[in-house]
RNA sequence: GUCCUCGUAGCUCAGCAGGAUAGAGCACUUGAUUCCUAAUCAAGAGGUCACAAGUUCGAAUCUUGUCGGGGACACCA
């Protein structure tokens, strides 16, 4: 919609032009400033300006209106502009919103280490990540999603001593002297019970075995967390082991010295990341030749780049923020474009429960479970809680909030106004084949502006996706939601005169409900 | 100390690449139901957009500085 708008602006004016929707739509659909900023140029006042650039759309049929006020051009739609675009968006319910994109993406998302389950703030990242994944595919980029799995390196070592040793106090009842770092919480505990039925308890007499339990705990996290994931509606496309990266360390090493971009020095592998922003070199391989966490991302993106993706995008963790400037100039020093790769940082997540903090959980150690919290209000406003604030900020909600079913609570103000249309159908007796081809005239400007509001939708989308600001959309869903309960309540629908139009309307508006939902990952409801 | 990020209503937060009178929800006050779900809606009150300077027709938005919150500064992942 929008796209046509504009180029038929543009015919009109001849020059670029920015298009914006007024603070008000009693001004009209969208204005522009344009004659602000010819103003200077043609050194008229932007009034008269405006004025004359008016006239020019007097003939033009998408627009019923257009005028200049204080300097601004407003354009207002004509229903048969609107009537079209709506008849076909209802007849094309599956294609409405969609876009002709052909980049290719890889997104990688969550990589959380499969050392225990997923926390709350996992799932922040996971809930942007997997939505703009159905954003990004909606739109027509192909997007493929991925996991970096971390089972390399001293986190899955700590892993299988920490359940080796819960087996030795739990299972076989020793006297266990606990190091300073292991993992805590009751999972470890559980897994131990479990690894002695799997095994037997003499897997926990001998220290030899902590190297098979390391492996065989960490697959067992990692099927926890698919479990988690799939609770909340995620599914990835592909895992990727770190671990089995390694044997591509001499190609991504090679690569890498071609450029002189490594040094030995004190008998450690050093990048030199900080010709590239990074404020000091980095330590790729150790005296004793094991690999840093580093080397594993670098044979990682080194993969990932040789798929030819045309952007990449990672969402990770905020503390992750250092980091960026690394892994950026390993890539460079790969010889790719590390502007290919975007960086999304998921802020921190504090959570209240009627005020208070939300408790921990015993299971976990030290951390706010997903599955806690999933329990507690359900996938549908955890994820809707997530996809309303932007990434990048702390985030502080009440979980208590998201129980309650009146307006308090988001997630169902939008689904009462999708069931609320269901409803409406019911009651009158139609159906949407009897409403959709009603052609839509004369309509008053609170129901134009309710469908005008309704087909924001694909515009909603492509921002959305474009800018990765996740909360736009849910924003949109709330206002539109907003705009059908008060139209609603001003007017009569079934046994009114205008009965059919305003089923049409309200038709297109749960669509956009519907589908705006579906791209947030959550179904829409028929019925409260 | 260096870098990043945030600072908007009592609270939680929007405000898109600078544009019309500063937005929503919650909480608070008042009102609406013989009629499609009142699970809703309407009205009211609530703001020095942290502070200061700059850029310009125009700044919550851009620049610089100050103050304050948070984070990152590993041969851990």
């Amino acid at each position: 919609m929008k796209r046509k708008i504009n180029n038929s602006i543009k015919n009109e004016l001849e020059r670029e032009f920015i298009l914006e929707k007024p603070k008000d739509l009693s001004f009209g659909h969208y204005a522009t400033p344009v004659a602000f900023s010819l103003a200077k140029e043609l050194r008229k006042s932007p009034i008269l300006i405006a004025e004359e650039l008016a006239k020019k759309f007097e003939k033009n049929e998408i627009f019923e209106d257009v005028n200049a006020l204080k300097g601004y051009i407003n354009f207002k739609l004509s229903d048969d502009f609107l009537d079209e675009y709506t008849t076909w968006a209802i007849a094309n319910q599956e294609e409405y919103a969609k876009a002709k994109n052909d980049e290719s993406i890889l997104l990688e998302f969550v990589s959380a280490n499969p050392t225990g389950p997923l926390h709350i703030g996992h799932a922040r990242g996971a809930v942007i990540g997997d939505t703009l994944c159905r954003l990004g595919r909606h739109l027509g980029y192909r997007v493929d999603s991925e996991y970096y799995v971390n089972d390399a390196g001293n986190q899955i070592a700590l892993l299988g001593l920490s359940i080796f040793l819960a087996g030795q106090e739990n299972v076989l009842k020793l006297e266990v002297d606990w190091p300073q770092e292991y993992y805590r919480g009751e999972y470890i505990v559980d897994l131990a019970f479990r690894a002695s039925e799997d095994f037997n308890e003499d897997i926990f007499k001998n220290k030899k075995n902590i190297e098979i339990l390391s492996d065989w705990g960490k697959d067992m996290m990692l099927e926890l967390i698919r479990e988690n994931l799939k609770d909340i509606g995620i599914e990835f496309d592909k895992f990727v082991s770190e671990k089995s990266l390694y044997d591509k360390w001499d190609e991504s090493f090679t690569k890498l010295q071609k450029n002189d971009k490594t040094y030995k020095l004190d008998d450690k592998i050093w990048i030199r990341s900080s010709d590239f922003g990074d404020e000091k070199d980095r330590v790729v391989v150790r005296d004793d030749g094991r690999a840093t966490y580093l080397a594993g991302d670098i044979i990682y993106h080194d993969n990932k780049y040789q798929r030819g993706f045309d952007r990449y995008i990672n969402i990770w963790g905020a503390d992750h923020h250092g980091y960026i400037a690394r892994v950026k100039a390993a890539i460079n020093f790969l010889g790719y474009d590390e502007g290919k790769l975007e960086i999304i940082l998921a802020q921190m997540v504090s959570l209240l429960k009627g005020g208070e903090p939300f408790k921990m959980s015993k299971r976990s150690g030290n951390f706010i479970l997903m599955s806690d919290v999933v329990d507690e209000i359900g996938k549908d406003a955890l994820r809707f809680i997530f996809l309303s604030k932007k990434a990048d900020t702390h985030l502080e909600f009440d979980v208590d909030m998201l129980k309650k079913q009146d307006s308090t609570n988001p997630i169902f103000y939008i689904n009462y106004a999708h069931a609320r249309v269901n409803q409406i159908f019911k009651k009158s007796g139609k159906t949407l084949e009897d409403v959709q081809d009603v052609k839509l005239e004369n309509l008053n400007d609170n129901a134009k502006n309710l469908l005008f509001t309704a087909l924001l939708l694909p515009e909603v989308i492509e921002d959305t996706f474009s800018s990765r600001q996740v909360q736009r959309l849910s924003d949109f869903l709330v206002s539109l939601a907003a705009n059908l309960h008060k139209f609603y309540n001003e007017n009569r629908v079934v046994g009114s005169e205008n009965e059919e139009k305003y089923l049409k309307i309200f038709a297109m508006v749960a669509l956009s409900v519907r589908t705006g939902l579906k791209l947030m990952g959550i179904e829409a409801k028929n019925k409260m």
